[in-house]
DNA sequence: ATCAATTTGTAACGTTATAACAATTACGAC
DNA sequence: GTCGTAATTGTTATAACGTTACAAATTGAT
C-alpha cells in the first residue's frame, strides 16, 4: 500500500520529476510542471529543494542554477549528503546531460589541496564541462539541437 | 606615461577594484562602486567582465555568483585562461576569503573521472568550501562578523 | 567627409532566489 | 473533543543576478 499524504507532498513531486532524466532542471521549471499540482509560488519549490538537497536525493549543478537527482556513481542511488567532498559531475554543453561520478583519489587531491592552503574544507563542488559520449561522437561543436 | 584612454575603461576600473582584495564581488557590487565613474547599467559591467574573464584577469565563483581576480596559485597573476582544467578555489564560508590553487595532480584525477565515462572535458569548476585558516582559528564555526 | 565595423550606452525585460508574514495541519495535554 | 503549540505550507512582494534589443558614439579605412 502507498501512504496518501494528507498535505501535498511537493518535495516527491519534485523527486518524481526529477527521477528518470539525467537532465537537469531550474526550480522554475520545476515550478511549470509543478502548475497543475497546485504549487504556484517560488518559495514552496525552492524548500521542497531545500529538503531534497539535505537528504542527499538531488544535487544542486552550480554552474547552471539547477538540480538533478542524485543517481550515484554507477546510476544507483545512493546515500551521501551534499557536496560532501570526493563527488563532481560532468555536465554536457551540447545536450545538457549531467553524469555523477565518485572518487576516492579526487577526494584526497581536494583535501591535499586544501591542506596545502591551511584551509578546513566542508564541502566541494567539482563540475566538468565539455561533452559527453554521444554529443562527442556526433562531429565537433556542432550547436544544440 | 601612462595611456589615457578616449573611451571608458570600464575593464580596467573593474579589475582595479578586484585587486587588492581576496573577496569576491557580485557584478551588481561591481556596478555600484563604478557608478560614480559613469557606469549605471549592468549590461556593461557584465561585458567588462566577459572580457576579463576570457582574458584570464580575473575568475568567477559559481557558487558565489561573483568575481575575483586571478592571483595566481601563491599570490603572483599568472597566464591562464578561465575554466582551464586543474585550477581550483578555496572559498571561506565566515570571511568569504577566496584563494587560487592549481594542482596538476587535481587535473589528472579530473580527467581520470572524465575518461571514465567516455566523457570530452573542456573546463572545470573545483570550489571548497569550509574555513579559511585565520576563521578556524577563532573558534568553530561562529557566525559572520 | 563618408561609410561600415566595432564598441559602448540605454532601457527594458527575463530568470533566479529570498523575505515577511498569514493560514493550515498535526499532535499532545487536558 | 478542544485547546495550545510547533511545524509546515501558502501568498505576496521584493531582491539579486543576468540578458536582449536596439540606439549612439568612436574608430579607421576609403
Amino acid at each position: 500500500m502507498t501512504e496518501k499524504p494528507k498535505r501535498r507532498d511537493t518535495a516527491g513531486l519534485i523527486a518524481a520529476e526529477l527521477a528518470g532524466t539525467a537532465k537537469p532542471h531550474t526550480a522554475y521549471e520545476l515550478l511549470e510542471r509543478l502548475r497543475p499540482s497546485g504549487v504556484f509560488a517560488p518559495t514552496t519549490v525552492y524548500r521542497a529543494l531545500e529538503k531534497l538537497l539535505a537528504s542527499g536525493k538531488i544535487h544542486r549543478i552550480e554552474s547552471l542554477n539547477a538540480f538533478v537527482a542524485c543517481r550515484g556513481a554507477e546510476g544507483a542511488p545512493h546515500d551521501h549528503g551534499h557536496g560532501e567532498l570526493g563527488i563532481g559531475f560532468t555536465v554536457c554543453d551540447r545536450c545538457a546531460a549531467v553524469a555523477e561520478f565518485e572518487d576516492a583519489s579526487l577526494q584526497s587531491r581536494i583535501e591535499a589541496a586544501a591542506a596545502a592552503g591551511a584551509f578546513v574544507p566542508r564541502s566541494s563542488i567539482v563540475e566538468i564541462h565539455g561533452l559527453c559520449a554521444a554529443c562527442a561522437g556526433e562531429g565537433p561543436a556542432a550547436g544544440r539541437p
